[in-house]
DNA sequence: ATCGGTCTTTGCGCTGGCGCAAATAACATA
DNA sequence: TATGTTATTTGCGCCAGCGCAAAGACCGAT
């Protein structure tokens, strides 16, 4: 730990910077400390495609470990940012030296893979309505990010449009109050029933 | 390396059986020698969803490791396969007296973890043709997968209607070969450029 | 206050893809 | 060869969601 900890580096960003971008050679993975980001893909026509958020806590920026020599996505700021953050071939060197993180990493890894499946899953087998309702929930409950409906039909996979037309729906119904990149959730228990199905009254 | 040798397992099973269902608990972890299977969700609403194809070399069933108490999908045979398998608690043993396997088997996560979520970008920004196409290019060649077109519909994030008709047209352009759980692609230079775009001339 | 840029909403028309239902084809088993 | 089972095709209608375009709303900076 103390092996890990002495090779750490530290930075911060501001809202709107990133720690790097899509195509850039991997070689730093990060912690991030404070903030929120938003790690994004670009589809080969060069539009914004499907995005994930990364919270307090969550590690990011590690495609170099893989083998993969630049980064898939864009890491983006939503808020202040703070992160830790390693040259990539040290701390590869530090995860051979000390196993049990490298299980640890493990695990984050396979949590993530799990999920990504699960989006998948939802993408394949779900309505656009439910998936943001789920997003939305998965969220911190007040939900301070500055969310662009942009951001949020790249987070369930759909297109800003259709985020805004729902969204409203949502806020007529009372279920929640919307501001240019803010949206307060009032009722999650409305959403969570939208989620087990529409039809189900 | 006899560390992990020593400890493996050996399991065989026909076409249509499974190493394993999704929900059970997550005891063992694996590597197939044979054969091809197809991890497979299922919905909550208990349909077929999603799907993933793994083939001879690659690694399976490893959830347990990931602090996951059960398998998130089913393994299911589609042709005869030979596996290895480990204990996963055995297994999280072994990582931690060999260091270096643990970073290969995060490479090969990572590797997935950067599949599935260009597989999400694909869902989401292209179009059911053009996923249709991509799949079937990443099948070996002459493709002796039993994939039915529900296996299809699930391994691109479509249904069996859809995929029926699409494969059908392109049978009918002479750009591939269809039979009941077989299929041929004749040309997959045709299928490339459909990928590209079909308004591309 | 004013101006320029970005974000959001909404009308409108359109179509890709869904999914039921029913016919057909291929296979397995005895 | 007959019979039940499973896979595939296709007609048909329908609708969720897309995406252009244009009009607003909001924000920050000078």
């Amino acid at each position: 730990m103390t092996l890990l900890l002495g090779h750490a580096h530290e930075k911060t960003i501001q809202r709107t910077e990133s720690f790097f971008h899509a195509g850039d050679a991997a070689a730093r993975c990060f912690l991030l400390l404070e903030g929120h980001l938003k790690l994004g893909q670009i589809t080969p026509a060069g539009e914004q495609g499907a995005a994930r958020l990364i919270a307090a806590g969550d590690i990011f920026g590690w495609a170099g470990l893989m083998d993969d020599h630049s980064y898939p996505g864009t890491a983006e700021a939503l808020t202040a940012c703070r992160a830790l953050w390693w040259e990539t071939e040290r701390m590869r060197q530090t995860l051979l030296a000390t196993p049990h993180l490298a299980l640890r990493l493990l695990a984050l890894l396979g949590r993530r893979l799990r999920e990504a499946e699960s989006r998948l899953l939802d993408l394949a087998t779900v309505r656009v309505e439910q998936r943001l309702a789920k997003a939305l929930l998965r969220q911190p409950a007040d939900l301070p990010l500055p969310l662009t409906r942009q951001d949020l039909a790249e987070l369930c996979g759909t297109t800003l449009y259709t985020v805004s037309r729902t969204l409203r729906a949502w806020e007529q119904a009372g279920w929640l109050r919307l501001g240019r990149g803010s949206l307060r959730v009032l009722s999650p228990p409305a959403l969570a029933a939208l989620i087990q199905g529409p039809d189900a009254s």
